[in-house]
DNA sequence: CCAAAAGTGTTCTTATTACACCCATGC
DNA sequence: GCATGGGTGTAATAAGAACACTTTTGG
């Protein structure tokens, strides 16, 4: 039997190789319009296959932890930041995702706050790239970001999410801001704070943003609960 | 090394072991009244752990089959039948899932049309039960079933997917018997029908149901597609 | 003719949208 | 005082719930 042949006769046999990726969305200013968008960090393959291109971050599942214990310790293994907001996005498991083993990846999405985000690690191998403009990634990253992105958007539009893209207090006009950012379209600033203000889960403070070229607006603080899922015991 | 520290250390060093499972939902009447009620396959264990327990039907993810053809086949395998519809519902690796080996268990729900559910395979070891009546259940299976009911109930709420559960021609009245079953609750007819009719991949036949003791309702087609999630490009 | 489900109309309530307007601050 | 974003009011529209009413069948 020779090598190649080898090769082929283990990938026939050997299970399929179970790996855990994460999105990581976060909110920096756009560089020319100084409007928070949404960011990613991918980081660079340094190995074949898609040697040199950029890819999410990821890695084996340990044998002692927890799917989402294992995407929160590679979230911070390559940012150096902790998540506010984690979920299982999607388990992907197509035969021809790697061109050289057959992989299964389980996906997590996670939100961080943009104070954390302006600090992560970035390096000749780790990048924050715009989430509504990534170009080809290695595997079927590209395809993957794009179904966050959507999942986003719709939890976006349906449930409170928008919070743990945020601080600990916020401006309704931030809250907007992040909408806007998201969703990508522009909201009417009455109506939109009217909507806020109408779920439970905002709370209003006594405190004003100060410091704004106009009238200080008020602080209010998020008072909800970010987990969701199956595991966390509520509702994905 | 004794026989017991070996296991000790093959469960720390094997990599933790894929499994498909499938959570499979049919109407059938109730045996009271009659009307149409939630229905799901399981299988008898066979060995440990759990012996004898009922669990969802499942198994290993061969090499050369997709995750969604997994699932398809062990529901195939089991009842005998094509799903009408089938999506992937979470990824579930829990370190404690199973008492003798770590198990990522990636998990599909899947809807089958009544006249084929009607005739699925039953024996010893596969029976049908209630979905809003499973005792325990092997493994964490229970959890999984009540989060795929949750999911189903979810999904009747906001998208076309009662359709899936019906064949091909059905009644509005029908259409309403399926929310009522599955969101436990009744709906106003009248209301139901213009909110239904109002759906644009609704179709109305020249046809009309015949043998009833009233007045013959029209017959409607359901003409959206089935597909959702990522891998068949759409919206989960 | 009567019972019962099929199917239509009408009213009331509530959420969404568009947009006019007032308020408070920095400059 | 004036420009600007913060914040409130209001009228028009759309969507949903409640329920009275007409239609068509089998018996």
């Amino acid at each position: 039997m020779n090598p190649s042949s080898a090769n082929v006769a283990e990938r026939r046999l050997a299970p399929p190789s179970l790996a855990i990726s994460t999105v990581i969305f976060a909110l920096r200013p756009s560089e020319k319009s100084g409007r928070p968008t949404l960011w990613l960090p991918l980081v660079r393959r340094i190995r074949e296959p898609y040697k040199d291109m950029w890819a999410l971050p990821g890695g084996p599942l340990a044998h002692d932890e927890s799917l989402q214990d294992a995407a929160s310790r590679n979230l911070r293994e390559t940012t150096g930041l902790t998540p506010h907001y984690l979920e299982q996005l999607y388990a992907f498991g197509g035969l021809h995702r790697s061109p050289t083993q057959r992989v299964v990846s389980i996906v997590y999405w996670a939100l961080v706050q943009p104070t954390e985000a302006a600090l992560a690690d970035e390096s000749e191998n780790v990048r924050w790239f715009r989430a509504d403009r990534v170009d080809e990634l290695a595997f079927d990253h590209k395809a993957i970001v794009e179904y966050a992105l959507w999942r986003l958007r719709n939890k976006m539009a349906y449930g409170s999410i928008a919070y743990h893209l945020l601080g600990e207090y916020f401006t309704l006009a931030q809250v907007r801001e992040v909408y806007e950012a998201v969703l990508d379209r522009q909201l009417d600033p009455a109506n939109f704070r009217r909507h806020i203000k109408a779920t439970p889960e905002i709370e209003e403070t006594g405190e004003y943003l100060q410091g704004g070229k106009h009238r200080p607006p008020r602080l209010y603080r998020f008072t909800g609960t970010p987990g969701l899922g199956p595991d966390n015991r509520s509702t994905p």
